[in-house]
RNA sequence: CGGGACGUAGCGCAGCCUGGUUAGCGCGCCUGCCUUGGGAGCAGGAGGUCGGCGGUUCAAAUCCGCCCGUCCCGACCA
């Protein structure tokens, strides 16, 4: 591995094919505008230092220009993926970003994908849409062209602007509609196979985070009604994340909060069943107003919500201090469509206001959490206005159907896997892998033949990486008050060389030669030959994030030394100008990991 | 889609409530002088359909209506 690693550094040919002519590492001649003032319309830190390090601008709400430093990340990004990718046994391709309506109804998604897919037509009215995703696109490829178990297993994989019409881009490059992704998907001969698969994609995951310099954590994450096996998520992790992910102190237990299991302690209260009392609550309608009217703790409530499926409508019975897990509710019921009832809904179904739901006299099949089990005595709506129930013993007043973990976990449940204590972290999901299975396969016919002669079905698997979204995930993770900290492996630049006094000859001539020995020796280097005043030059490096940063001028150059300074550590040196291309390049190197 | 806010020069904002000079300020940009180790100073300058359309009025950036766009919260999210 260190010797790719070597080799990567002594081919300045591969950093010239991604900007092309020397004379783009000048600073003065680079499109580069650093803005000073944040703009107003970003909020979260990597969407002001993207744009206020010009590596992005805005052209529609979560539509993006990536400038030449930003494109410069992103493409250090993409060569971390291809790398690790090609050495996984996957191969690129390419598939069109506008795809014909006819592959989407085959798989059954034009109908299900609803409003974030972009549809439109074309001269002669026929439907199409932009990729969001390209499942119905890479089996229809692969139906056409495979067609024996000797072909199998295939991996492919491409790196593509997708569009997904967000119902709220936001965050900048971390939640856009526009974005660039590496999506790969797999054809197996069976689901064995495809686990081999899976292992080898999860690992090449692993590699290519680590590789980014990032701080991650893969977990377990819901598979969705499809697959029914296991998926995992990969989460960079940092304060401004979206998804929350709960993950074991003690052992490698690591989930997404929405799939997390919960098991609950058997609780033994042997409290004798009370009898049944109907009590008048006026204008009490939360859990919070009927704990403090009754005067009892919110566990000792049965909270009861109604859900419109598209089987009919379905109660959830859950402890007052709980919150119901969607996800696992519209798992066990196996529907595709799940949503709280509407005030109409829930008087027709209980007679009463929202707030008055209660599991008694219910019509509706009624599913109740778990941690539900042995309750004795607790209080719920009565299905009448103004009016609840005390002493509700589940075992002898309600139908239960079935109990069921079905809420989310907390931050007192314990670790499913060991029982340790959990801690809850934010992230930013960069990848995800998991089984398809036979959706794609069955619904399209890509068949192949056995060693028997038998036609049988791909297994397929599928895997994603937010190619663009890490280059704002990296900066969630790596800055300070002054801007970007880039971890190396993605820095748009590895050195930046300032000189200091552009009127002294010495400098010039003496950061002249140092820029074109660095890039001699396999760096990545900027140039700052702007003629701006030292301060100016500082602060933009800063925000920049460039690792490492040279500095020249008449006083330094007196002793033969110039300046290095870690951007990270913000640690000075003065180092010897001969030892200076041997000294960058080591750290260098040292930040960059094969 | 529901709730909230905003739209005035490239960026950040004031002016609007209470209609009436030539629509201002800071940053950035251009020219010159000066300065040169943490976003200097002085002088001069360019840059505006005040988001759009319509209405009220003698008169609209300002009041009213509709539309468009943007951001925040929520629901949603392979």
């Amino acid at each position: 591995m260190a010797v790719e690693g070597l080799a990567l550094l002594a081919r300045p040919d591969r950093l010239a094919s991604i900007c092309g002519k020397e004379h783009c590492m000048r600073y003065s001649k680079l499109l580069l505008p650093t803005l000073k003032e944040v703009p107003s319309e970003a909020e979260t830190v990597s969407h002001q230092l993207l744009l206020r390090a010009g590596m992005i601008r805005k052209l529609a709400s979560g539509i993006y220009d990536y400038l030449p430093l930003g494109l410069r990340v992103l493409r250090k990004v993409e060569a971390i993926v291809r790398e690790e990718m090609n050495r996984a046994g996957a191969q690129e391709v390419l598939l069109p970003a506008v795809q014909p309506a006819e592959l989407w109804q085959e798989s059954g998604r034009w109908q299900v994908y609803g409003k974030e897919l972009l549809r439109f037509r074309d001269r002669h009215d026929r439907d199409y849409c932009f990729g969001p995703t390209h499942e119905e696109v890479i089996t229809d490829l692969v139906r056409r062209d495979v067609h024996s178990y000797r072909q199998l297993p295939l991996n492919l994989y491409q790196i593509q602007t997708k569009f997904r019409d967000e119902i709220r881009p936001r965050f900048g490059l971390i939640r856009g509609r526009e974005f660039i992704m590496k999506d790969g998907y797999s054809f197996d001969v069976d689901e064995t196979a495809a686990d081999q698969t899976y292992e080898a994609m999860y690992d090449a995951y692993s590699r290519i985070f680590r590789r980014c310099g990032l701080r991650f954590k893969s977990v377990e994450a819901d598979s969705g009604p499809i697959g029914g096996s296991f998926s995992h998520e990969f989460m960079v992790l940092a304060e401004t994340g979206e998804d929350v992910v709960v993950s074991c102190i003690a052992c490698d237990y690591a989930a997404n909060l929405e799939k997390a299991e919960v098991v609950s302690a058997a609780e033994t209260g042997n409290e004798a069943p009370a009898p049944l009392t109907k009590v008048h609550t006026p204008a009490v309608r939360t859990v919070a107003e009927i704990a403090d009217f009754l005067k009892i703790s919110p566990a000792r409530i049965l909270k009861t919500l109604l859900y419109e499926t598209d089987q009919g409508v379905v109660a959830v019975l859950l402890r007052g201090d709980h919150e119901v897990n969607d996800v696992k509710l519209k798992n066990l019921l196996r529907v595709n469509e799940l949503a709280l009832a509407g005030e109409a809904v829930v008087r027709r179904e209980t007679g009463a206001d929202v707030g008055f739901a209660g599991p008694l006299g219910l019509q509706v099949p009624i599913y109740a959490d778990q941690s539900l089990r042995g309750l004795a005595n607790l209080a719920a709506g009565a299905n009448e206005d103004e009016h609840h129930y005390t002493g509700v013993n589940l075992d002898r007043d309600v139908d239960v159907r079935q109990y069921a973990d079905l809420r989310q976990i907390t931050a007192t449940d314990p670790c499913p896997r060991c029982g340790a204590a959990l801690e809850f972290l934010r992230g930013i999901e960069v990848g995800h892998v998991f089984k398809l299975g036979y959706k794609y396969s069955q619904a399209m016919q890509a068949t192949f033949l056995d060693a028997n002669g038998q036609e049988r079905p791909m297994f397929m698997g599928c895997y994603g990486i937010g190619v663009s979204r890490i280059v704002a995930a990296a900066i969630e993770q790596n800055h300070d008050a002054d801007g970007i900290i880039f971890p190396v492996p993605l820095a748009p630049f590895h050195v930046l060389v300032i000189p200091i006094a552009l009127q002294d000859e010495q400098t010039m001539t003496t950061a002249q030669t140092l820029y074109e020995d660095l890039t001699a020796a396999g760096l990545e280097v900027l140039f700052d030959d702007r003629d701006e005043r030292p301060g100016v030059k500082f602060k933009d490096g800063d925000l920049l994030g460039i690792p490492f940063r040279v500095v020249l001028g008449p006083k330094t150059l007196a002793q033969n030394a110039a300046e290095v300074r870690d951007r990270r550590s913000r640690t000075m040196a003065l180092l010897p100008l001969a030892s200076l291309v041997n000294e960058l390049r080591q750290r260098v190197q040292a930040g960059i990991q094969t």
